[in-house]
DNA sequence: AAAGCAAAAAGTGCATGCAATTGCCCGTCA
DNA sequence: TGACGGGCAATTGCATGCACTTTTTGCTTT
């Protein structure tokens, strides 16, 4: 072929094809419904049909692509229907993490989600948006290693990728900082007192939430719009 | 190649070796730990290799088997602790299917499971393991589809196979017919009265239950029994 | 002008081949 | 005897090629 690939390999290429495409798929960057071409995702990596065809397959298992035999891959469109179950599946699964997180934290993980969540409250002050979405996806890692349970964590995160591509824009929504720190302010107090069930609810309330904000979002940004190729083509 | 492959085409090839290597894992035929070699698999399905590859990559994202780069692949082996963390996940899982089945069930799925339920009664009386078991899966099946939520049920599904090689000696503990069978009744009876508290417990207990049962099996099977390869060696 | 059809173009699915990596065997040396 | 290492066999990883399916295009027919 052409020219070498001297990027840094961190695992076998099919590995990085699966991150590269998932990225773009999670981002939003490539946006559901949007059409995969086996080789144009094989001419703009630089590598040969094979690890992408593979990364797609494994892309599917996860439920982020969508395959059709002869028919080519897609960005995993779901239904406004399987879309609430996801968001409702992720309440109860932050839920379910939230309440393990308030009976098993260890002393050293609670004052480490306390610390950094009242640090938190600076970046609302600021209303520094990207700084703040990046502390809320550390707060939720934390509360899904802090369950302590590692499938929990697995099914948790698989989900929460899956519904990425559905929640971009739920900070654009005014008072969003404010309110999104209030409510994980209760899940931190919940999980502080050992209060499962209160930790539980809290969790599954702050999940709802970005559901409906994400569902309005959704409404109106259908994703039958189609958006072009990956790039790379001109 | 040699001879052509005659069988019936459900799927496309990856989707048979998906579906056969799977199968194999869950139902036990391949053990945890089991090397699977990709010449092999491919000779054994006359098939060639690159649909075997594809389908250990989707396999491994579904996290049944593992893969490690350049030494091949194995059926995936847990540990207790990642064992015991699926069966409490299984056990939150169902317990919010059921929850969702109070709930949402339509009258006719309701009356169903009753109907079914009480006609495996039988099943356990006669002490009709084979019976019971398909009859057992058709139950729990019942109440991920009762749940009338796609996602919760992928996720449910998808545990329940991952788990399913380490509980397949379940049945064979002496009067666990009977004991399965109160443990569904206490679900359906929750279930009808549509109290999803109590539903919801019963499953989770009945989880439970399987689980310590399959606790001691597995401690005493350890995954590191090598068993050989997967036969047509010969 | 619209509908139907045929042939070409595009794109997917799988087989095969070759390079690269790993594991193993055996000889060498301390 | 045991540790080290060089070469060989076995196996994985990826690229390429060809067959087959779907889609598109452009012609024909009404």
């Amino acid at each position: 072929m052409s020219g070498k690939r001297n990027l840094i390999r961190s695992g076998t290429t099919v590995d990085q094809m699966v991150r590269a495409i998932g990225d773009r798929i999670v981002t939003g960057f490539l946006r559901p419904g949007e059409k995969l071409d086996e080789a144009s995702l094989a001419a703009r990596f630089d590598v040969s049909r094979t690890p992408v065809r593979e990364a797609l397959g494994q892309l599917s298992a996860m439920g982020l692509v969508e395959r059709r035999p002869n028919r080519g891959a897609i960005v995993a469109v779901v239904t406004q229907e399987h879309l609430a179950s996801m968001f409702e599946s992720m309440a109860e699964l932050e839920g379910i993490c939230a309440r393990f997180c308030a009976e098993r934290m260890t002393a050293g993980e609670r004052r480490a989600l306390e610390v950094e969540h009242q640090a938190s409250a600076r970046l609302v002050r600021l209303g520094a948006e990207e700084d703040y979405e990046y502390f809320n996806t550390e707060f939720h890692t934390r509360l899904y290693r802090g369950a302590h349970s590692t499938h929990i964590s697995e099914l948790t995160v698989m989900t929460r990728s899956r519904l990425a591509p559905f929640r971009r824009a739920q900070f654009m929504l005014p008072g969003r900082l404010a309110k999104s720190w209030q409510e994980h302010d209760a899940i931190v107090t919940a999980i502080m007192r050992g209060d499962g069930a209160a930790a539980g609810k809290a969790a599954r309330d702050h999940v709802s939430i970005v559901s409906e904000a994400s569902a309005v979002f959704a409404a109106g940004d259908p994703a039958s719009r189609k958006a072009d190729s990956i790039g790379l083509s001109s």
